[in-house]
DNA sequence: CATGAATGAGAGTTCATTCAT
DNA sequence: AATGAATGAACTCTCATTCAT
């Protein structure tokens, strides 16, 4: 009845853990985080973190699965609605965009993890790279064998779409800063929506599979 | 002459610190790089690093900046021998694909940075990431100026080109890998060349700011 | 009837945490025993030895006080159907050596204990490691009252047939190793069975206890 | 000049170490010894422990080979000055007993060693106790060949040289207490000096070794 | 009687950094 | 310029023990 209430909840704690790993996880890195800071953040013990995980790299894949997961049912979910290839990948690539822009932890790990060829996590950023990139990958095939898109290189594309997006995301403070300092005039997009820009990169990755493609 | 040795000797100590930390820093990321390793990695005794930069935030900043110059240098280099904007700019895909290539730690430690929006070194990524994108911006600028090219959003357009290749450098150890596992049919570019791919880039972003452009 | 039952579930967890500890604390010692571990073996839940032994040292404790009266019933028992001293020796020591051999954590908990004179334990072992060499003392006496065996120095007679069988156990793996590896010729005893180290034992006290006496 | 001085003297801090690390391993054990407690204990930073030693295993083995190699030395510079058999026995067991009197240490941490064959260190205590029993054997072995001593079987007889001294020597300060509190009348030895223990036990062996031998 | 959640203290170990030579 | 010795703080992780249910 009083089951709100955080004490002795064991899923509550563990998931308190899990969000404060994930904030610091994606601000700090791996190597960065420390478990007594993680502790404090989340208000627990720190000998709970290890109850409840068995150690730090075990929470790290708890943390990559969390949110791994959550990216590919967000996109799954919104793409099921349609069967036309082109809506399917506008849809992929704004929906990323979106999440990535609301759940800004996302991009800061993973293009953590995939800057060192996932040194703390292989086998598991392996298998999700690969289902995300699947995803992404059958759409772009399908549309081929329909005959709306082009042949193309579907890593390459999708390096480009999740790369841009996902720095976009993540240089957001750089590129603010760097708008009011700035005595060259540089455009550094730093008020720009992801929206647009998630249909600036939409549009150019259609340009691209869709030869004569007006805008 | 002693005195010439010693400042020689100096300078290849220096010059070997900084080497190692690139290869660390670059692989373990920041946190993850311990002094003592840097110095057997360099086979300097560890208060050498401490003798030579202030801490290892002053390392760090040394071997950032040693690079960041590097890159630089070699794409002004190569884009000087031009004043096409549109060979410039296929001049400095090109020349970024190649040297991250051959240069793998770029990749490594630009994406880790741009990860956390500098967090470990703001001002001085911040200036040397603003040169850079200063160099790919006016080149596009230029062309739009000469009605080569069309309106587009530099900024957006620069993280497609760095983010593609950077991920594909820092991510072929798992492409390939996966490719070996793989159960699914999935093109991972497991043995693309670093050309092929800088010139599907190139490509790709001329169609962008060249519409009706014949690949 | 319920409260019988549980009871007896009473009696037989308490009962299954004494074991599991005699167990690890024989193997690992008292400090290298984790209670976390203890419960594990047992299956009960860590909390539950606490409700049943106030702490750790408490169990320990009750394990020594377990293990000595058992060994002193066993002996005891042996003992009450001869009155000759030789014979009631002779029983003694070989009664200690089969139960040390059939209950090898004996010899471990009594080496370790005595080992820092019972630091752990002090009260405790004291009261039943006098019990138990009173009994052989006692033997010793009566016997030279009896006219059959010499003055002697039980204490240090004692030891001997401790410490030699004690160590024959629990050096038997040790020994079976160096049996094998060995390229020296040593003879290790790797093969002994009790029975004939404890007839060499007694028969080696009885020569030091009765001169001329032929074995 | 001011060698003498402690501070910065390599050879000075290990050995400082390693004289804190005999006092407590024997005290406390392995598992019960704590590297803060060392450190305070010696007078150092507890990271020069781990400076010195690769960690706290690795301290324990140093203590062991140390300990170890002085019995050894000790025993065999005595016994070196006599080639008869007998002699040489009586000087092995006389030789220990002292020294181990001297240096406690040495039966406690060999007790609880030998008490769970080797657990922290199977191969060293595995060639350091053969090295010991093995120059124990080999003077029966030539006793027996010189037809001064019968057969016997040398382990055996080796454990209860070694069992019953050094629990003569661990156990002291329980003797003696036991002496003053005990209501029942027992001689544990408490007064005893170790030259006659060591006495008796030699000529106990010798007893067995040599029938008809006169004490 | 029994459990899982929680804790504070301390374990061993590594860290970046400085000092003396 | 260069080294090895030294340090204090921090690290990950485990401990014995208790609380709430």
């Amino acid at each position: 009845m009083t089951k709100k209430i955080q004490k002795r909840d064991a899923e509550a704690s563990k998931r308190s853990i899990v969000l404060s790993a994930i904030k610091l996880f994606s601000t700090r890195g791996y190597a960065g985080t420390s478990m007594d800071e993680l502790a404090k953040e989340c208000g627990l013990n720190k000998a709970m973190i290890f109850y409840y995980f068995k150690n730090k790299k075990g929470l790290y894949e708890a943390v990559m699965e969390e949110i791994l997961q959550e990216i590919y049912k967000a996109i799954t979910q919104k793409i099921s609605s349609s069967t036309s290839a082109e809506v399917q990948l506008e849809t992929f690539i704004k929906t990323y965009g979106t999440f990535a822009c609301s759940h800004p932890y996302l991009p800061a790990l993973l293009l953590k993890e995939l800057s060192d060829s996932g040194a703390v996590l292989p086998q598991q950023l392996f298998k999700s790279m690969r289902k995300l990139f699947g995803l992404f990958s059958d759409i772009l095939r399908r549309g081929e064998k329909e005959g709306v898109f082009k042949k193309s290189m579907p890593m390459v594309l999708y390096f480009m779409v999740i790369g841009s997006l996902n720095l976009i995301v993540t240089t957001k403070p750089l590129r603010q800063k760097a708008a009011k300092l700035d005595d060259i005039e540089l455009d550094t997009c730093s008020e720009c929506e992801i929206e647009d820009i998630s249909n600036y990169v939409t549009s150019n990755i259609l340009l691209v599979l869709k030869p004569f493609y007006k805008e």
